[in-house]
RNA sequence: GCACCCUUAGCUCAGUUGGUUAGAGCGUUCGAUUCACAUUCGAAAGGUCUCAGGUUCAAAUCCUGAAGGGUGCACCA
């Protein structure tokens, strides 16, 4: 006798049919929340904890192929471990990303009303700002749900929002009081273009020909001088040689006064290590404000500074009358000009030459000497275990000794060389839209700062008596709060239920190009604030790329939007094609063809189980196997034992191939086929091939069910017989 | 310059501590089909595992070197 099968499945498996539907019902049981499971008895009370803390997409982003890697590999670890009965927490948020949103918002504004933000003003730019983001957040966190991800959103955070700007104050004050963080005046990376400073980390090399002019600074100057930035030289306040090159033995410690260009220039000779005096004429033309290692080097001998380009990227008044005011590239062409009339230059040759770009806003960085917020790497303070030590050795030791495993483990070398090579964090920046930094100044009747007020909440009402306050018009570096989003998510600074629960994270998982900008940031921040590591482990993926191994971008016009193949393949078949093929921390390429194919298992999974419920759907879940059949359970038992694994070692792509060859190959291709003449013949072999077939189609069900959540879930509401209402909770086999 | 990764079938890639005849998907060719599935099934063709040495009873796998491709970091003025 048997059931009537449900109408859906005379058809094949439609996911545009299917994925709202099973949306929903998700979203109603609550399921993606782990207070909810623990409420309805899914998952015990004392039951271990599971969280990741989803890497927030840009607010005003849209979905690309990035995110849907990330999602999926994301959700298959979370679904995987609500599975196996853990308190498992996968927690949304957005982030405002500072410049990028800014500079995105000022677009539309300008082109839309021809007016810049300085026509607005601060308060009614962000106005703009918050309506644009609040607006276009509906885009992305819809497009984060389609991918089938089981976000607790109940959770939901943006950096920008109260709580997490709170957070950003406390931990500004924290490392203020801790003398981590100070203000200094130092060299900067300036973008002209954005306006504003930038970190390290955001600025790019790229090569470039350029031409190295060597040359004197005057007919009587006794030492030849190699530059590529002739513009810059009227900024020179001395010349360093190696402390052994005998050439220039004799004039270390004299100093020359010149007129170059228009300019004076007094000119100590310095004897530096840092000088190769193989390279061009073996001696350096010191321009402290606009290089970084000549900054350095006029530390070390006590050089004045002279800032000769402006923010701008122009000559300032103190370059001399012929180039102030002039673009730093017409400058360049005059002052060649200039030694080319006096015979001073001597040579010039082309040579590769690295540009500094703004990683954001591509603009041409110009180093400039300003005075910015930084925070100190190599500074001694006391962490919450009572020790003393610096950010980098923390940093350093957290990777050494395992507190934090970095998956691939290749990358802990990547990590331990930028530590080494690192710099003062400069955090502020010179844009409206962020987290402001939380810095008072009363000044007297001259403008002089006369005191400083560091605090979350501003001065207090007897000292706003005192006169007149102004705010630090800078906001942080949005890397600044992404390192705290571990736990400003969970509830920090307070001390909450969840930050005692699911802190540290069980892993973070991110692509491997921001593990300095945000990982490395996180481990720093979790580190002196919370003294602990902010996740166990970090799992870097690699970046989707297309079928050719290009990057992705809109210029090549390669782009595959994610949400173009979920109409088309559906979510399922997406996931699968971003997990398996993707060996931890390699890039993926991905064509349109790899998605079809899984496209066409999650059809082969619907049928087979449309094969097995018409066959079967009368089984006596008890009827006594036989010997073959208890191998077939036995054999289903070490897939099941063979994928777990594979998770457990974020081998993903081989746990997807594992899943994907056992139902097919095996399941479908054979255990299928030979069930036919069993089930035709009857009789007890019948019976207990029925029963086999049940609980085979469940076991794969549920091994699928991480890496095809829809199509699992539709056929699991068609079961007559199942042991909860939906398989997103239901156990783990073993 | 320093470091890291990659190179296996036409294409995209598996191949974990060395161990039968090196695998899969897609593509190609041939065939099947009242069958849960034409989004199917079966079969075939297709490999000097980039190259050159070495270790070993045994190397795609370990070591050394080279070539090509990619990435990160640092940059010399």
């Amino acid at each position: 006798m048997q059931q009537p099968l449900p109408e859906t499945f005379l058809k094949p498996y439609d996911p545009a049919e299917n994925e709202p539907r099973i949306l929903e019902l998700w979203e109603r049981s609550g399921y993606a929340n782990p207070d909810v499971c623990v409420e309805k008895g899914v998952t015990k009370p004392d039951a271990p904890t599971y969280s990741i803390v989803l890497p927030p997409p840009n607010v005003t982003g849209t979905l690309h192929m990035g995110h849907a890697a990330m999602l999926a590999i994301e959700d298959i670890l979370i679904r995987y471990h609500r599975m196996r009965g853990y308190k498992t927490l996968w927690l949304p948020g957005t982030d405002s990303a500072a410049i990028a949103t800014q500079s995105k918002v000022e677009k539309n504004i300008q082109k839309a009303e021809k007016k810049s933000r300085y026509d607005l003003g601060r308060e009614e730019l962000l106005k703009r700002i918050d309506a644009f983001t609040e607006e276009s957040k509906k885009t992305i966190i819809e497009q984060t749900k389609r991918m089938g991800s089981s976000l607790d959103w109940s959770r939901y955070a943006y950096t920008m929002d109260e709580k997490r700007y709170a957070a950003v104050m406390e931990a500004f004050v924290r490392m203020y009081e801790a003398g981590l963080i100070y203000r200094g005046d130092r060299i900067v990376n300036w973008d002209p273009k954005g306006q504003t400073t930038v970190s390290d980390d955001e600025v790019t090399h790229e090569e470039t020909a350029g031409t190295l002019y060597t040359f004197r600074y005057a007919k009587d100057f006794p030492i030849p001088v190699a530059t590529t930035r002739p513009e810059t030289k009227v900024g020179d306040t001395g010349v360093a040689v190696h402390p052994d090159d005998a050439r220039y033995k004799t004039y270390i410690g004299k100093t020359f006064n010149v007129e170059f260009a228009g300019a004076h220039l007094s000119l100590k000779v310095v004897a530096d290590e840092a000088v190769d005096p193989a390279f061009g004429s073996g001696a350096v033309g010191i321009t402290p404000s606009h290089s970084f290692t000549d900054w350095e080097i006029a530390e070390r001998h006590d050089l004045p500074r002279v800032q000769v380009i402006d923010e701008r990227a122009r000559m300032t008044e103190a370059a001399g009358p012929l180039v102030a005011g002039k673009k730093t590239l017409e400058a360049r062409a005059l002052i060649v000009e200039w030694l080319k009339e006096r015979g001073l230059l001597e040579g010039e040759k082309q040579v590769p030459m690295n540009i500094s770009k703004a990683e954001r806003t591509g603009g041409t960085i110009e180093p400039l000497p300003k005075l910015q917020w930084w925070i100190a790497v190599d500074r001694s303070a006391k962490f919450p275990d009572g020790r003393e030590r610096t950010l980098k050795e923390w940093m350093r030791s957290v990777v050494e000794e395992k507190k934090t495993d970095i998956i691939p483990e290749r990358f802990e070398k990547i990590y331990y060389h930028w530590i080494d090579n690192l710099r003062d964090w400069c955090i502020s920046r010179q844009i409206w839209f962020g987290h402001r930094i939380p810095v008072w100044y009363r000044r007297d009747e001259s403008g002089n700062v006369v005191e400083t007020i560091v605090s979350v909440d501003g001065p207090s009402s007897a000292k706003a008596s005192e006169g007149k306050w102004e705010q630090d018009p800078d906001t942080l570096d949005t890397w600044f709060s992404s390192g705290l989003w571990t736990f400003s998510t969970l509830g920090w600074p307070e001390e909450t239920d969840d930050l005692k629960t699911y802190h540290p994270t069980s892993v973070l998982e991110t692509g491997y190009d921001i593990l300095f900008f945000w990982v490395a940031r996180m481990i720093l921040m979790s580190g002196f604030l919370l003294g602990d590591v902010p996740f166990r482990k970090v799992y870097l993926h690699g970046l989707v790329r297309d079928e050719k191994g290009r990057k992705m971008s809109k210029s090549i016009g390669n782009i595959i939007d994610p949400l173009t193949m979920i109409d088309k393949f559906g979510a399922d078949a997406a996931r699968l094609s971003l997990v398996i093929g993707a060996q931890i921390g390699n890039d993926v390429k991905l064509s349109e063809n790899r998605v079809r194919g899984y496209k066409h298992f999650a059809n082969k999974i619907w049928n087979i189980s449309r094969f097995v419920l018409e066959n079967t759907a009368d089984a006596d879940m008890d009827a006594p196997l036989t010997d073959e059949d208890k191998e077939l359970l036995r054999e289903a038992k070490r897939v099941v034992a063979e994928i777990s694994r594979y998770i457990d070692d974020f081998r993903l792509d081989l746990a997807g191939d594992a899943v994907y060859h056992y139902i097919w190959d095996r399941f479908a291709a054979e255990i299928l086929e030979e069930s036919k003449p069993i089930l035709k013949d009857g009789g007890e072999a019948a019976a207990s091939r029925r029963s086999t077939l049940n609980a085979i189609l469940l076991i794969s069900l549920k091994l699928l069910h991480p890496f095809m959540p829809f199509v699992t879930e539709s056929i699991w509401q068609e079961l007559s017989r199942k042991e909860c209402d939906l398989l997103m909770v239901a156990k783990w086999p073993n």
